[in-house]
DNA sequence: CGAGCGATTGATATCGATATCATTCCTTCT
DNA sequence: AGAAGGAATGATATCGATATCAATCGCTCG
C-alpha cells in the first residue's frame, strides 16, 4: 500500500521552504565569483587561514560584505564531518537549565554540531547516562557539577577517548578542560557588598558539600569576613543543599537565634528565596530588618519579591564556550593550555533585598 | 601575519574528532551496499516513499537493522535545503521556557532544521521581533502566547509568506496551525480533584486577562463547579497576572476575606508559589488549613514546599510537534486539516498542597 | 643561473544525503 | 499484437562547503 506521494516538497501554508525561496541565498561560489578568486580562497578567508595576500582578503572581505554573505553552517558540517556533543544535566529544575541550553544550541547551531541532551536523572546511576552518550557516538561531553568533579565519570571518559568539559566547576581538574566562574571571588564580592552597606552580623547559608562549588564560595565568604575584622560565629553558618526546602531550615535556624544576623547570605538563589519565604512568614520585613543575597541570579531571583540581590553568572555564554571546546573547533593553535580553563566574568547585580541594617 | 596553521584538524585532547573516527560511520551507501540495491532505494524506504516492493523493503529494513545505520540529519539538511524556523519567546523567566527549548531543539536536529530564537523584550515591540526573523530568512515562526493572539503579528507574517505555528493558545486562530492544550478541560480536571476532596469554598486566581488562556480556564472553572452546584461568590474570583507579585496581592486579598475560602485554585504554579508564601506568613497550614493548586507543573511547583498540586502538560513534546510542524516536514498528505490543529494530553498531578478541608 | 623553498592560489574529489530524469518491466486496453 | 501507462529501480547531478594535492610565483642561496 503506497504511503506517500513521490517526494512531495515539503510546504507550509501552501508556500515551498525549500532552497528555491531561500532568503539569503549567497553562496561562497557566489563571493568567489563576484570577487574573482577561486572558491577555496574564500573559504580560507572565512576560515582565517594563514599565508593569504592582503590584496586577496581584502577583496573577499568586500565582496562578502556586498553580498552579505553568511557561512552555511549546515553544508560545511557535512564536509568537516558532525561532531556530536553529548550534554548531561542532572537537575531537570534546574532554573539555570534555559539559560544553559539556549547558550549551548545557539554555539551548537552556529558551528553545526550535534547535541545530544542527556538527563541524568533517567538512569540509575551518572555512569548509565555517560555510556549512553558514549555508544551514541559523540565526541566529547559537556558535564556540570557534581559529575565534573566525579573521577570515576572522567574515568569511564577517557577509556573511551571522549573528551570530557567541566562545567561550572570550583575545582578544575588540571588536565580537563574547563568553564567555569570564580566561586571564591563571587562570594568574596557579595560579601563585600553587604559589608560596605554597613552590615557587621552576616550569616552564610552553605551549598551542598558535594558540589566543589559549595566549599569554595564559603572560603571566599570567610576570607572577605576577616578581612574586613569580622568575626563569624560558628552559629551563623548552617548546612543547606541548594535546595528551596532545605533553605527553609536553614533561615528558621538562623532566624530563631537569639541574637539574629541582620543579613543573610545563601549560597544560591533557591535558598535565599525560602530564607525571603520565612522571614515573610515570621513578619520580619526585607530588607530593612534583614538583608537577604543569593547566588547565580536564576529567574527565581526576579520573579520574587523583593526581588533578590545576587551574583549573575553569563550562563549562555558560559554553555556556547563550553560546547565550542566540546566540539574542538576552536582551530587556533590548541596547544595554548591556558584557553582550557576559561574563567567567566561575574556581576553583582543589587536588587530590593539588601539595604543597609535598621538602627 | 599568519594567524593559524593551514587547516589544523579539530583535536581535543589530541583525539581527533573527524570523521576518521565517528563510531556509527554507517553511510545510507553501507545499507545499499549491503543490501545489494542502490542508495536511491534505501533513501526511498528511509523516507517512506510510496512504490517500493515489499520484498526491497524488507530486504533494506534488515540492512538498516543489521548494521544499525542511524541516517545522517545535518547531511540531509544540505540537499533538501536547511529550514529555518523562529522561535518567539517573550518571557526570560518563563519556567517552562526550558522544556520548551529542549524539545524544540531536541527535534529540530532531529529533521535538521535550524532553530533563530529571538527574546521579543530585546525589542521595543513585538513586531520588531518578528520583522528581525522575517529579515533573516526564516520560513516559519512559532509564536508562544500573548503574541500567538495577535492579529498584527499574524498579518505581518502573512505578508512575508512565513508561516506561524501558535504554541499554547487557547483560542486557536482557524486557519493557522497551532499546538495547544485544553485549557478549559485542565481547569476543569482540577477544580473536579477539588471537589472531590470535599471542597466547597473554593477561590480562582485568574491569568493576565490579555492571554486567551486565562479566560477559557476560568471557563473551566465556573462550568465545573456550576455542574456541581457549588456557587462562586464575585468575591472568591480576583484579577491576577501570572506573575509571582499578582499572586502576593491576590492571596492577601482572598486570605483576608471574612469567610476564607478551603481551596485556592491559581491559574499557574507561580502565583499558586505566592499563595503558599502568603498563607505561611499568615501562619495558616497548607494543605491543613489551606489548599492550593497550581496549573503548567512548572519546576517551581515541585521546587516549593509543600509542593504543588497542579496540572501537567507535556512542554517539551509540545515544542518538538511545533518544530515539527512549522518546518513543515510531517511529509504526509497536508491536506488532511485535522492534523493543523494538535492537542495536547494533560496530567493532574497530585503532590503535598492540596488535601480534604479541615473540619 | 638553476635549485630549492615557502607563500599563495586553484582544480578537483568528497561529505552523506536527496532531486531529477531515464530505464526496465509489467499490466491492461484497443 | 502493439501502444500506453504506471510501478519499481537506478545513474547521475547537486547541495554548500572543506580536504587534498598540484601548480604557480617570487626569492634566496650556493
Amino acid at each position: 500500500m503506497p504511503r506517500k506521494r513521490p517526494f512531495a516538497p515539503a510546504t507550509i501554508h501552501g508556500e515551498s521552504l525549500l532552497s528555491g525561496k531561500r532568503r539569503p541565498g549567497v553562496t561562497l561560489h557566489d563571493v568567489a565569483r563576484h570577487a574573482g578568486v577561486s572558491s577555496m580562497t574564500v573559504s580560507r578567508v572565512i576560515n582565517d587561514y594563514a599565508f593569504i595576500s592582503e590584496a586577496s582578503r581584502a577583496k573577499v572581505l568586500k565582496s562578502i560584505e556586498a553580498l552579505g554573505y553568511r557561512p552555511n553552517a549546515v553544508a560545511r558540517a557535512t564536509r568537516t564531518g558532525v561532531v556530536q556533543v553529548g550534554v548531561l544535566y542532572s537537575n531537570p529544575n534546574s532554573s539555570n537549565l534555559s539559560a544553559f541550553l539556549m547558550g549551548a544550541f545557539r554555539k551548537a547551531g552556529e558551528i553545526g554540531c550535534q547535541l545530544l541532551i542527556e538527563p541524568t536523572a533517567a538512569h540509575p546511576t551518572p555512569a548509565r547516562a555517560v555510556a549512553k552518550l558514549i555508544d551514541a557516538g559523540v565526541g566529547a561531553v559537556v558535564l556540570p557539577p557534581p559529575l565534573c568533579d566525579d573521577a570515576k565519570i572522567l574515568k569511564l571518559l577517557a577509556a573511551a577517548g571522549v573528551g570530557p568539559v567541566s562545567f561550572a566547576t570550583a575545582r578544575p581538574s588540571p588536565g580537563v578542560t574547563s568553564v567555569a566562574i570564580d566561586d571564591f571571588e563571587g562570594a568574596a564580592m557579595m560579601t563585600r557588598h553587604l559589608i560596605e552597606l554597613g552590615h557587621v552580623d552576616i550569616a552564610l547559608v552553605r551549598g551542598d558539600p558535594s558540589h566543589s562549588t559549595s566549599t569554595r564560595r564559603e572560603e571566599g565568604f570567610r576570607a572577605t569576613m576577616a578581612q574586613a575584622g569580622l568575626a563569624v560565629p560558628d552559629a551563623y553558618v548552617v548546612e543547606g543543599a541548594f535546595t528551596y526546602r532545605s533553605g527553609l531550615t536553614a533561615a528558621s535556624q538562623l532566624l530563631g537565634l537569639r541574637r539574629r544576623p541582620s543579613a543573610i547570605f545563601a549560597s544560591n538563589d533557591d535558598m535565599a528565596a525560602a530564607v525571603s519565604a520565612v522571614a515573610h512568614g515570621m513578619g520580619i520585613a526585607v530588607p530593612t530588618e534583614l538583608s537577604i543575597a543569593g547566588f547565580d541570579d536564576t529567574p527565581v531571583a526576579s520573579t520574587i519579591w523583593p526581588q533578590l540581590t545576587t551574583i549573575h553568572q553569563p550562563i549562555a555564554d558560559m554553555a556556547a564556550t563550553a560546547v565550542e571546546l566540546a566540539a574542538g573547533l576552536t582551530r587556533r593553535d590548541a596547544d595554548d593550555e591556558a584557553r582550557k580553563h576559561v574563567l567567566a566574568e561575574l556581576t553583582l547585580v543589587v536588587r530590593q533585598s539588601t539595604a543597609p541594617p535598621a538602627g
